[in-house]
DNA sequence: TTGAATAAAGAACGATTGTTCTCTATAATT
DNA sequence: AATTATAGAGAACAATCGTTCTTTATTCAA
């Protein structure tokens, strides 16, 4: 690590970013970082470039580089049994590139109801579909069925190709779908992101 | 649609944008688009900002409004087919500007175990963990219970706080966890990322 | 044919930009 | 105590910025 500790200003522009979409000028980074002086602040972008969390865009601008979206990783949780906190060095990761293989045939597709709830899709939630024209049975599909998209696990028996649900406990709302006329795949799931709406009021819980 | 036909210039800033992860200067600006007046490149500006494709950040400059990243004609559009599937392109939107708000105080943890499987937070999926020291009743929370990060949902009987599983299935295995000495908020879980592992083999699916 | 929108260019403005150079505190090291 | 590197401030510069005002071409309906 250099010399100056540049994370604390790295942390504010990061929170910035996501909040403004924008790396704002050396003087708005003056005043965000608290720095009086914006030649200082030119120092800090400098070195924030040279550690690849910046880089320049055309127009002398500055914009986030390869290292500016990594999160941390922290030690896995077994959300079983408690596990050891144990303290190992903390691994970056990049979330785009971690679940999008192949951005140009990438979409994401937002899940209505509870079909598929045994699998761990919640209503609410996107799934990460890469486009695909076949797949194979026991996949999880999105297809498209009567003119609407599903997504479901592709089966087959004697009649054919069939779409389940996973939903145990409303299994006799979810019958196997049997298409009319075509079962047309559209992509595989290949992942998912979900948002949680954390309510805002937060008591102490400390004893 | 107003008058001036936008689309065209909309469409090489998206690209523009896509390359370079900024909205440039008017100067830039005229440049991409051919336009020899800047006046005329501020005049399209205006419009992009009344149709909110852009709007103003910060210190004058312009960004990616709400409308920027639609999808406007997608390539696969097909009559009567919802447009639903195809409304976020993540060639354009990054998933980590989605998922995360405060960069500085968020941390991603692997999750192994199966307790918390109702809430649809399954073996291998990462959580998104915001920092916070505290929390209140109902939230899911990652704490840390005599040295051990856990994952559960915070709850509250006369005894004081304790940590509940959520596992329909297999409750006798996750009894409540009631802290020896301290409960200990970490942070609260505000999200989760899920990257399934897809066979490469691929079959036919049609009949 | 006239007249009004519209599309585009040009000129000019003060403000802000990124950058550099010089100077001063503060802290650590010798 | 002297030295040296770091952290920060201040001033100054030309270039570029966003913006506004004015002028010219083009289109198209009346």
């Amino acid at each position: 690590m250099q010399p100056l500790d540049i994370l604390p200003y790295l942390g504010k522009l990061q929170d910035y970013y996501t909040r403004e979409r924008i790396v704002p000028s050396t003087t708005r980074l003056s005043l965000l970082w608290n720095v009086k002086a914006r030649s200082w602040t030119h120092r800090i972008v400098q070195r924030l470039k040279e550690e690849r969390f910046l880089e320049n865009a055309p127009g002398g601008r500055a914009r986030p580089g390869p290292r500016f979206f990594e999160r941390t990783v922290g030690p896995m949780v077994r959300a079983g049994l408690p596990q050891q906190a144990a303290d190992v060095q903390p691994e970056l990761l990049r979330i785009d590139d971690y679940l999008i293989e192949n951005p140009s045939r990438t979409i994401l597709f937002p899940i209505k109801g509870d079909s598929m709830i045994d699998l761990g899709i919640l209503e609410g939630d996107m799934v990460i579909i890469e486009r695909a024209n076949t797949a194979s049975t026991g996949q999880v599909v999105l297809a498209i069925v009567d003119n609407e998209f599903t997504l479901k696990v592709l089966a087959q028996d004697k009649g054919g190709y069939y779409l389940e649900a996973r939903n145990e406990r409303k299994n006799q709302d979810y019958p196997p779908i049997r298409p009319e006329q075509k079962l047309e795949i559209y992509g595989l799931y290949v992942g998912l992101i979900r948002k949680t709406h954390v309510p805002g009021h937060r008591l102490s819980a400390s004893r």
